[in-house]
DNA sequence: GGCGGTTCGACCGAGTGGTCTAATACTGGG
DNA sequence: CCCAGTATTAGACCACTCGGTCGAACCGCC
């Protein structure tokens, strides 16, 4: 919720700010990332930036929504399933989209990521909680529709399931973080299929393979 | 490495002083702690204090060291294994004493998550960084230990079943914070072993069971 | 009295998020 | 073309917190 003036801007001017405080905000985190440095990346005057933006608040909140918004359009969809085995398949392809997004997009990566770590410090930013809840929310239904086409156990609390599941993909973000190099861009399948792999022996019901 | 003086001191001061700062320090992390909170909670004077620690860093060196040592003392030892039914046994009491350290410790609890949420962000105070490191070397240790008993799989690299392995640690802490209040002192054992059933499932070889 | 170990808190410079005024750029109407 | 009035920009300034310093005072002891 920017101030209406800024939607107003040329688009260019528009994402030379958004970057600047996407990158100061992915790598230090809202409380330790500063506005003034934001102002400074930016190229822009004090006066300008509080003109377009109420407060610091108002200018994470923005940030956070373009990137949650960029994700959702590159990861989330599509997702089709009908049976187990589609299911699965379709875990491996969002899986897939992910790392892509990872691989292409650091920055915005970035602040996914201190999404994950709202979650992992059960504190944070109020808007990072809410975040990260609608993001379990969204595994929740996930892990609901595999259950209901039987690809995923039931004799364990769903919200466990979806804690293991989601600390999971961090493990493979982190893992693939320290890879980087490695990771040409068509090793990318290959890397989702093993990850998921793990997901599924975790998911899984007693004795489905 | 407190000044040496600090050692001198009688030992409920000692205790006042780590304990206002292991407070400080475990709901905030490093950077957002306040040195200046930190006198107020010990109820001591700034001269003091920076009579006995050279610095901010000193004391999070000191209050860490203290921390880890507890955690190794309580839960690292004992941990032994001949087979691989015996490893996941071990590995099972291991995890129902890390409960019942968070549980009785929350204090301390939250400087160890503090490690483990410098692995999730990959950057953080180096002494983060090095316990992590060490922590990640000792769950190294720990896969390779059951890697040679036949009880963890060796067709995907050690890195990755570190990383997994100590995500569904979080996942768990994490889980079990959520479900704090009907988590009793005897529902402990139980919860480990669920958890360490997801480990066995990752971690196992294909078809060991 | 004087000495060393200890405690105190005023003070420092730097950096924080945020405000405000004055100057400038841009607009449409006469 | 000029001017009034609005939209925009610049950056000095504010109060505050931060980690850290320092000289004075205090205390028990010889």
């Amino acid at each position: 919720m920017p101030l209406p003036r800024f939607q107003k801007l040329d688009e260019p001017r528009k994402k030379t700010i958004l970057d600047a405080a996407a990158e100061e905000f992915g790598e230090r985190g809202f409380e330790q990332a500063s506005y003034n440095r934001i102002i400074e990346r930016a190229g822009i005057s004090k006066g300008a930036m509080y003109y377009y933006f109420s407060d610091k608040d108002d200018l994470y909140r923005t940030v956070l929504d373009h990137a949650l918004a960029h994700w959702l359009l590159q990861v989330g969809f599509p997702f089709e399933a009908d049976d187990a085995a589609s299911f699965w398949n379709a875990c491996e392809a969002m899986y897939a989209r992910s790392l892509r997004f990872m691989l292409e997009d650091p920055k915005n990566a970035a602040l996914c990521l201190s999404v994950a770590q709202a979650r992992e410090r059960l504190e944070g930013h109020p808007v990072l909680l809410m975040l990260n809840e609608r993001m379990m929310e969204w595994t929740g239904a996930l892990v609901s529709q595999g259950q209901a086409l039987g690809a995923v156990r039931e004799d364990l609390p769903t919200d466990l399931i979806v804690h293991a599941a989601l600390a999971l993909m961090d493990a493979g973000d982190r893992w693939l973080a320290s890879h980087w190099s490695e990771i040409t861009a068509d090793a990318v399948d290959d890397t989702a299929s093993k990850m998921v792999d793990l997901f599924r022996r975790v998911g899984e019901p007693e004795g489905a393979r």
